[in-house]
DNA sequence: CTGAAAGCGCTAACAC
DNA sequence: GTGTTAGCGCTTTCAG
């Protein structure tokens, strides 16, 4: 059996109060009953339990992740700004990630559950497999929630991330700009919310410019290397079956996909971005390093969950943080791998 | 205030005790008091508390997750099969990573006493931060541990992983098959037993065929991308600086630095594999779609990860899992970022 | 088969 | 300032 704090004050000789208080360095002790307690500790070793803590204290300082996957790049710089600060309080994180047999929607309600039982003070929750209802109806049973890279109407205020929207209309402008009008496009999971928000501005932007996309030229992906590459095959083909004027350039709705369309357009011999300009989206820690550098726009994604974070140890704990910013606004980064086209082209 | 088992048993009109053997399934009940209580504990929407649970039964069935950061794509598959088989088996995983001012090795230690305070049931550990005295001190105060990716002399029955020594023999006979006699190597941190091992078994090949580097052809990195196109750089400033014929290939010790590095040589104008060969280390994600696509030596660190957990599980629940393995023996996989010498180059 | 009761390790309220 | 005590929610004896 492990010391117990019964050990401690038995051995400096008070009460468990007092030991307890020393501890928890709350509540006044005389100067040197405190060092005798100390004292204590260090012979026995103590350490105190957190699960008795957790017991009285009705809480054992965790916080639940909720994430759809660890796949990709996307998921390093959110869990570093979770953990950090987390630590930074004293918390700990918990986490799960979808997984098992059924649905995905079901997996995400698994998960959800699964951490809820954990007794989380909280949760950080990243999913699109769980509609605005089902989040809306989830959250009054749930511990404090934050909500990162989506906007669910009516919970606001606990949602962080980027206007995607308005990324999509960056992407759009940029390429518009650079002179591209014959256009494809790699989007993401049709059920990302992130994804079709992404591709609603992309596609409003174009058409108050008056470009449309054939639907042959659009295709889906599932956000990682190898279904960008997958799609890019699919465009190869109708770009080669028809005689038409083939597109310029095409807009992927991450790095990842973006990366593997790189792949098979260079393998297929075309060069990026030559005969094709290729624009990602995220800026992921590889897309400064592709060849060529991948043109893309930026999603702080680290900044949104330190926001969460802090925002949901607020909630949580009282803590006493600077208030959190909600928007992390998109921002283009041009690189090598959009380029300009001449008037003719 | 929460429900709990008491208000279960007393709509239920049963004690505590018969509540709880419901709950737990274990302690024979009859069929109709057992259908009582699950129709208490229906309408009270009772869930058990996990807290209550672990004060009595000692154990909060969560293991700690240790890792040294969240970069890249190495972690992903790790963290994927780590959180599958905990789900599997009804335990949390609790994650920590090296963070703070402090260096790295006080950050590994802060890290692992911060999961052990939470009272894990066992850890897991993926650190080359902590030497293996380190280790041999720490091991008989921690819970049990499974060590991931390095091979600790004394921890061998705690250790999962892939031997890098011949990872690094793979990798140089690779390119010592293709033609390759003139190699510059972009290695990682000095720290990093893996790295280390990779790099002994890489030389130790080559010497055996009577090829030594000559040290301004080495550089190291960081393991990321934006670390490999720096060595790089460097390689390439010696490669250019001199009228001797340069290396014509580079073996890098992950698949982040290699992507950094194909990425300066593209910038350059040097062409892979025409005119530098490349060879990776892990196969991660990305590596089959890269331009070209690279060869590189397979890392499952996916299944070393499953069966150190499954071990783990053993070793602190007695759960009945097949005897694990611990090592997973890298394999050579040859794409495109390595071409064949002709007898004269 | 079931109820009562004794903890598990800690905190917090309350006397002294 | 300090000791005592009463829980926190559950599991687990131990009688019956």
């Amino acid at each position: 059996m492990a010391t117990t704090i019964k050990d401690v004050a038995r051995l400096a000789g008070v009460g468990v109060g007092t030991a307890s208080r020393v501890l928890s360095g709350k509540g006044a002790v005389a100067p040197d009953t405190a060092a005798r307690v100390q004292q204590a500790i260090q012979t026995l070793g103590f350490k105190p339990s957190s699960i008795g803590r957790a017991l009285s204290r009705r809480s054992l300082d965790i916080v639940g992740l909720y994430l759809p996957s660890y796949n990709g790049l996307f998921y390093g710089p959110l869990l570093q700004a979770v953990d950090q600060q987390l630590r930074a309080a004293h918390r700990h994180m918990v986490l799960a990630n979808g997984c098992g047999e059924q649905s995905a929607r079901q997996q995400a309600l698994d998960g959800l559950q699964f951490l809820q039982q954990r007794e989380c003070d909280g949760l950080l929750l990243l999913t699109h497999d769980l509609s605005d209802a089902d989040l809306l109806a989830l959250q009054p049973q749930l511990p404090p929630l934050a909500i990162l890279n989506r906007v669910v109407p009516g919970l606001e205020a606990f949602c962080f991330g980027s206007d995607h929207e308005e990324g999509g209309r960056l992407a759009a402008r940029h390429l518009l700009a650079m002179g591209h009008r014959r256009i494809a496009l790699i989007g993401g999971p049709a059920f990302a919310t992130d994804n079709t928000a992404r591709l609603r501005g992309f596609h409003a932007e174009l058409a108050e410019a008056g470009v449309k996309l054939p639907p042959r030229w659009v295709q889906t992906g599932d956000f990682e290397a190898a279904g960008g590459a997958q799609a890019a095959q699919a465009l190869l083909a109708v770009r080669e079956a028809r005689g038409a004027r083939p597109f310029t350039a095409v807009f992927c709705a991450n790095d990842a996909m973006a990366l593997g369309a790189m792949g098979v357009f260079h393998r297929a011999g075309l060069r990026v971005p030559d005969d094709v300009s290729v624009l990602g989206y995220d800026d992921d820690a590889h897309a400064p390093h592709l060849c060529p550098a991948l043109s893309t726009v930026r999603i702080d994604i680290g900044a949104a969950a330190t926001a969460a974070t802090q925002d949901l140890l607020h909630r949580c704990y009282g803590l006493a943080l600077p208030p959190a910013a909600h928007d992390f606004p998109p921002v283009l980064v041009p690189r090598a791998s959009v380029r300009a086209l001449g008037p003719a082209e």
